[in-house]
DNA sequence: TGTGCCGCTTGATCTAGATCAAAGGATGGT
DNA sequence: ACCATCCTTTGATCTAGATCAAGCGGCACA
């Protein structure tokens, strides 16, 4: 019961890949689809690892990093509600999947959506779209690790999550930025996805403070107090 | 006549997009595509301009950069023989595409491919996985310009090109790297790449030297000369 | 009520790479 | 043949951010 209409009630439903698909196959999926659930911190899929499913993101956040034998470790991409995981054609995605935070997955058997994808050109269509603009964010933040200064990083990060949540609704889709919320990300995932050190993210997220663009609650709640002086501080040049 | 079998004897019709369609329809292709030439340094299409075709690489290579008004210039990817230009379902990409050396494309009207895209499953799914290509790619370049040191970067860079040029068939198809070749970037344009300046790829191109890793020869060519080496230096994280 | 751990901040110092400066080669035009 | 320009190298110095080193506050556990 419950399950036959977990669709019609998903809250990431208008934003998902599922979207490109037709009624009668979203009734389809219902059938085999199936949700996870991962705390904090925890290994999701490998690099390098055979992953026989995929998934849309329902809630949390995901980080994918790639790290060398000598410790050192990059956040390469962060996967918000209503985003895609996993890599289709290729049995295994170079980089680690990790839940930052808690997180919600609606899972789908890896030959199963393959076999969508070559039926439904219409969820083909739509998964091409959303590759492509992953390819453009990834060349923005290439932007920003090659030519960024650190005060510029931390700015442009603080924006990034703050549209990318509330994209996906954690405001209520208010207008304007979330300005209040639970950043996602410790000062070490913040400082792998920068490329910086984690004393030098804490630095600059004082200067951030003195500056007044943005306050730092209880938690790890930041509250964005100036947007506009936060988007200047960030070079204007966020995604 | 020479237009009529052009595809038939093109030099990077097994590797480039076209594969992805049928005999029949390729002849149809050969009707409406054509060729364009432009000289190293010329610029091709902009950023935020709307382009309204789309291209193969013939030969040649392109940069991608993006730029800030303050001058802050970064490269965000290089297309090689075989690889496609342009951005489907967006008026216009947000990079700016410059020839890096004298290169020829072989165009098609933005709406005969995106119709193609849509008609043809074979080549939608094969520009989907390239497209996933490429985000990988791109991420492996984040870790790059966020965790590598100078000389890695440097060592990586020439290890990519090496294998890129090798891939389109420029030593014909020798199973290991090329190895002498006239480098298609300059070192203004490798720093871009790399996220570093100038005289920092100078001095990291002489430490390879030193190392007896490369050697480097009249124009632009780079002798690669102990490959195993170079590899090393590149913390065998290169691609 | 301790005590040990973890994530974060803050300060002091160090260094890889940036910046500043100058001086070769190449290459093309006259 | 000469000059101008551009690209590259090399040297000297500077600095943003890394590294080293405490210290602090919250939280879990005994």
């Amino acid at each position: 019961m419950r399950k036959r209409n977990a669709c019609t009630i998903c809250a990431v439903r208008q934003k998902a890949l599922c979207r490109g698909l037709p009624e009668d196959q979203q009734g389809r999926l219902n059938r085999t689809a199936y949700h996870r659930h991962y705390d904090a911190g925890r290994f999701i899929s490998g690099a390098d690892q055979r992953q026989d499913w995929f998934a849309t993101v329902l809630s949390g956040v995901i980080k994918l990093t790639k790290s060398l034998p000598d410790g050192r470790q990059q956040i390469v991409g962060l996967l918000f509600p209503a985003d895609f995981l996993g890599r289709p054609f290729r049995g295994r995605s170079p980089f680690t999947a990790e839940a930052a935070t808690a997180v919600e997955l609606c899972c789908l058997d890896r030959c199963h959506f393959e076999d969508l994808l070559q039926k439904t050109p219409g969820l083909s269509q739509l998964f091409l779209e959303r590759t492509l603009d992953e390819v453009d964010a990834a060349r923005e933040w290439m932007f920003l690790l090659g030519r960024k200064t650190a005060e510029e990083k931390v700015a442009s990060l603080i924006l990034l999550v703050a549209r990318r949540l509330r994209r996906a609704g954690a405001d209520g889709g208010a207008e304007r930025p979330a300005v209040h919320w639970d950043f996602p990300l410790s000062r070490t995932e913040m400082a792998e996805y920068l490329g910086l050190r984690i004393e030098t993210v804490s630095r600059q997220i004082r200067a951030l403070r003195s500056a007044g663009a943005i306050e730092v609650a209880e938690g790890r709640a930041i509250i964005v107090r100036d947007l506009a002086a936060l988007e200047r501080m960030a070079q204007k040049e966020c995604e």
